[in-house]
RNA sequence: GGGCGCUUAGCUCAGUUGGGAGAGCGACGGCCUUACAAGCCGUAGGUCGCAGGUUCGACCCCUGCAGCGCCCA
């Protein structure tokens, strides 16, 4: 026996994990029907953090489940190059030596990114381990491997040549810090302060209706008005109508710019006057289209000015030139007034850079082709989402999403397989020579590399087939794809999921999963997101191992982007953390994630939680010692006779094992895990255990009768230790490497064992019955004993009066385990009429249960218990008899409720009435 | 502005066809009882956000309102 002391998480999980992944039992293995999930591709650039570890052992735990429910299990382990991401990194490593990018230029850059990968991505796979994590670690795949990058190409091309992919000259969101395209989900759109300023554009020879020889227009953003082409007001504003068709001559450039009518112009807005920015505006760039405007760019991809604006601006950055604008307009009197105004500014997500509005060539998909059957496996029930209303999400960007832009000034990244000739014509294909036989071009044809790369949801789009080998037809794909489920957070549905679900479909023509199950997002304490700048960041491998409160401090302050903000953050961790972060295990962790994940809302993750689970496995660990105690060197292969108690804690077990899979066949793993933590600790080892003591330590117990206790104790906690281990796979692996060998069982891993099904164990409804009493009567004692200060060392004698003949002979089967749950020396019987002495009544259906009082008890407390217990007795009778003196409940009302309740009354009342009879004997 | 969600015990949250309001933590009282003080036994605590409606009956269904949160524009 090597279980001793108490539960150390670190003693146990260090070795099992390498131990398993070298059996491989990772791998799918076995014939049963096959079963798949793929791991949202981690980001090579991260590291774990509590997101991670929620969703990881959601999967894991299904994976686990299944496993040992027999299936030929996938769970796919792979990692993403975070285009964006990780160029970001690796350049602000190279510009702390000193070096840009552009100072090695683009082959070098992309080596090094290798290089760095190969050094320091792999930290997150470490982390992944710890978490226990059942991946097939052997099918690795990562989004820019050689297979996964063929797989994007061919995407790519096939996309390409069916028309649905183009390239064009388009107002995208550009990022002038990463002086790249973005797409529109990479824009996050904030309230910020800033001026609503309104400039007077002088009129050619016409005059406003009250007289005015200009027109007012309101602008956020004074810098574009040097791109104007146009006025717009709304065709039925009076106010204007009369001036539709004019000229305005703009301002510090000197262009005449027509006055153009528009219905999307607002006339309660401002003027009712706006100025049209097509180049710079994605409303402007619309109605520029509507109206055939001409374009003016009037800036640099780093968001200078343009050379196209004059000279005075030229080169300057845009708030630079915002300023001399204003000050520009001001001085030649076409200010007419600045006001405080809020409006939503657009930023890059990754960059946090305010994001420009800007004319360039870029790759775009056309999704609308791809999206309808997309939105059709959801509306027809093919692919699920779980919870249901995110399938509202889905719909409505599904029903009106925009084309896709594609392409990334980026180097870290696929690049895009296509070839430009001198005269700008593109040719795309799979290779160079691939575009030059397919389209004659001659050696001599100079053709020249796109430089742009995709943004990486191009290549994750592609992950549940792609992994799988596509485009071959492999072994593989046939198997496990459409995959079971995907599981994921809210934040990625259409960045992800939604285009998954687009691509996959479109290229293998199966959906990419059957489920989606989305979960919420990890909060702190307070329900506040977990970020650096805050510094209320939690690091899950923190509560695995532990973490000294200095150390805990200096990773919270560390690299900030905002130092001012450490003073800040060191304080509020002092007070969180007093004495920092004591080690959990993994399996608490997990099992915290578990019991928190209910549908469709974040959790917050509080310590006192995950403290409290961490007891469940000390709890599940003395368990053990105990059975393993009791059991360890006595043979229990012979003749043996369960006793009541063994029999019922087969059945509960039973019943709780159906909760269990009924949970995680419904993703309810707040159900799951609350089932085995109830039996484990409230029926097991409350009662089980402590209902076996009698038994084990008497004497006069036969072999039989040990014997069957003795297995019933191993059985029930192996048992128990299946049940539980795809959500605390260590602890159960530890502890049932000791219990089963005691079966006899000979397997080397829990892991590989059949998960335990209601079937394999008897329904025992008498034993049920029986012990649901024993349990009545011992509580009715302990309530008595409790109520009137009776130390636990202390004796007491039971009287017993009333009740039928079952509760003679329960009384009588179940003598030795009363005696010593309630401490009870002496129990006697009463006849009908026998007088009681002053005693302390607990009433188990019609039985009285009864303490006598002899010195022991508190009359005084006794009274006012019975009080008490009589009082919210008669509240019930009170709401009781009202339902029922109800006559349209009684008609109208089933008859099994009706009964139900009059059942209800008669034992209420029966109840008061016998409770009152004792209060007045007092 | 549109959509979705949340509001239940001091705190964090369950409550699955509408029919006796639950758990964990915390609080209080008592226990070093030969698995476990990371434990054991017991107790207290809720007009289920507010106002209407449907129903014999509403935490649950409908409408409106308030507060909070998320997504989209």
């Amino acid at each position: 026996m090597s279980i001793e002391g108490s539960f150390n998480p670190k003693d146990i999980e260090q070795d099992l994990y390498a131990e398993w992944e070298q059996a491989n039992y990772f791998a799918p293995s076995g014939n049963g029907p096959s079963y798949c999930i793929m791991i949202p591709p981690p980001n090579i650039t991260g590291s774990l953090h509590m997101g991670h570890a929620f969703n990881q052992t959601l999967m894991d735990t299904l994976i686990r489940y299944q496993r040992m429910a027999g299936k030929r299990t996938l769970w796919q382990m792979g990692t993403d190059h975070a285009g964006i991401a990780t160029q970001m990194l690796v350049e602000r490593k190279l510009l702390a030596d000193g070096v840009s990018r552009h100072d090695i230029g683009r082959e070098a850059f992309t080596e090094k990114v290798w290089e760095w990968r190969k050094e320091s991505g792999g930290t997150i796979s470490q982390q992944i381990r710890r978490m226990g994590s059942s991946l097939d670690w052997s099918r690795e795949r990562f989004t820019m491997d050689e297979g996964f990058s063929r797989a994007v190409r061919e995407v790519f091309v096939r996309l390409f040549d069916e028309g649905l992919i183009y390239r064009g000259q388009r107002l995208v969101n550009w990022d002038p810090r990463l002086r790249s395209a973005i797409s529109d989900l990479e824009v996050e759109n904030h309230d910020e302060n800033g001026h609503l300023w309104h400039f007077r554009y002088p009129l050619k020879d016409r005059k406003t209706t009250d007289g005015k020889d200009y027109l007012v227009v309101a602008t956020t953003r004074p810098e574009t008005m040097l791109g104007d082409t146009a006025v717009a007001v709304h065709p039925e504003d009076e106010r204007y109508k009369d001036l539709i068709g004019a000229t305005v001559v703009l301002p510090l450039v000197g262009r005449e710019i027509p006055v153009i009518a528009d219905d999307y112009v607002d006339p309660e807005f401002g003027s009712g006057c706006v100025k049209i920015t097509p180049a710079h505006d994605f409303n402007d760039y619309e109605m520029g289209k509507r109206h055939d405007l001409p374009m003016v760019n009037v800036l640099n991809p780093d968001a200078t000015m343009h050379e196209s604006v004059p000279e005075a601006f030229r080169g300057l950055d845009r708030y630079e030139a915002r300023k001399a604008v204003v000050a520009a307009l001001e001085s030649e009197h076409r200010l007419d007034t600045i006001e405080p105004h809020k409006l939503k500014v657009p930023r890059g997500d990754r960059s946090g850079e305010v994001i420009e509005p800007y004319l360039t060539d870029q790759w775009f998909v056309r999704t609308g082709p791809l999206a309808e059957p997309a939105i059709e496996a959801v509306e027809d029930g093919r692919i699920e989402f779980i919870p249901k209303q995110f399938e509202n999400t889905y719909f409505a960007w599904m029903r009106n999403i925009q084309d896709w832009c594609i392409s990334r000034q980026q180097w870290w990244g696929h690049r895009i397989p296509a070839w430009y000739d001198a005269d700008g014509n593109v040719y795309v294909g799979r290779s160079e020579a691939e575009v030059r036989e397919k389209h004659s071009l001659a050696e001599a044809v100079a053709l020249t590399e796109e430089e742009d790369v995709l943004e990486t949801w191009f290549s994750s789009a592609l992950w549940t087939f792609g992994t799988l080998g596509w485009p071959e037809e492999t072994e593989e794909l046939s198997q496990f794809h459409p995959t079971d489920v995907l599981i994921t957070g809210h934040d990625i549905i259409f960045f992800w999921v939604a285009r998954m679900i687009m691509m996959t479909m479109h290229f293998t023509g199966e959906i990419p999963f059957k489920k989606v199950y989305i979960h919420g997002l990890v909060r702190d304490a307070l329900g506040n997101k977990m970020s650096k700048t805050k510094g209320n960041g939690l690091d899950p491998l923190d509560f695995i191992e532990g973490v000294e409160l200095e150390e805990l401090v200096a990773k919270r302050t560390n690299n900030l982007t905002q130092p001012q903000m450490a003073p800040r953050i060191e304080k509020s961790t002092r007070k969180d953390f007093p004495e920092g972060i004591t080690s959990y295990g993994t399996d608490a962790l997990r099992f915290t994630f578990c019991a928190m994940a209910t549908l469709g809302r974040d959790v917050r993750f509080d310590v006192k939680r995950i403290e409290g689970y961490r007891n469940f496995c000390n709890k599940l660990w003395n368990a053990t010692r105990f059975v393993l105690q009791n059991t360890d060197g006595h043979d229990i292969s012979g003749e043996s006779t369960p006793s009541l108690v063994d029999r019922w804690v087969l059945s509960k077990l039973r019943g709780t094992l159906a909760e269990a899979r009924l949970a995680l066949e419904t993703y309810r793993f707040d159900l799951y895990a609350s089932a085995i933590y109830e039996f484990a600790w409230h029926e097991y080892c409350d009662w089980y255990v402590e209902l076996t003591k009698p038994l084990l330590w008497n004497e006069e117990a036969t072999p039989e009768e040990l014997t069957g206790t003795r297995r019933t104790l191993l059985e029930a906690l192996e048992i128990l230790l299946r049940a539980a281990h795809p959500v605390m796979p260590f602890i159960t692996e530890t502890l049932w490497r000791d219990v089963a060998p005691m079966l006899g069982k000979a397997t080397s891993s829990i892991m590989i064992e059949a998960y335990p099904e209601p079937a394999d164990l008897a329904e025992d409804t008498e034993a049920e019955t029986a012990v649901e009493w024993l349990k009545g009567v011992i509580v009715g004692v302990r309530n008595i004993r409790g109520e009137a200060n009776i130390k636990p060392s202390q004796s007491v004698s039971l009287l017993l009066q009333g009740g039928d003949a079952s509760d003679r002979l329960l009384a009588d089967t179940t003598d030795a385990l009363l005696r010593r749950m309630a401490k009870i020396d002496d129990i006697q019987w009463l006849e009908a009429d026998d007088e009681p002495p002053a005693n302390a009544l607990a009433l188990v259906g019609d039985l009285k249960v009864m303490v006598p009082l002899a010195g022991l008890i508190d009359v005084g407390a006794e009274k006012e218990r019975l009080s008490k217990e009589i009082d919210k007795l008669d509240k019930d009778i009170k709401r009781l008899e009202g339902k029922l003196g109800n006559d349209s409940f009684v008609a109208k009302a089933p008859e099994a409720v009706v009964q139900k309740e009059r059942d209800k009354l008669s034992d209420a009342t029966g109840k008061r009435d016998a409770l009152k009879v004792q209060l007045a004997a007092l």
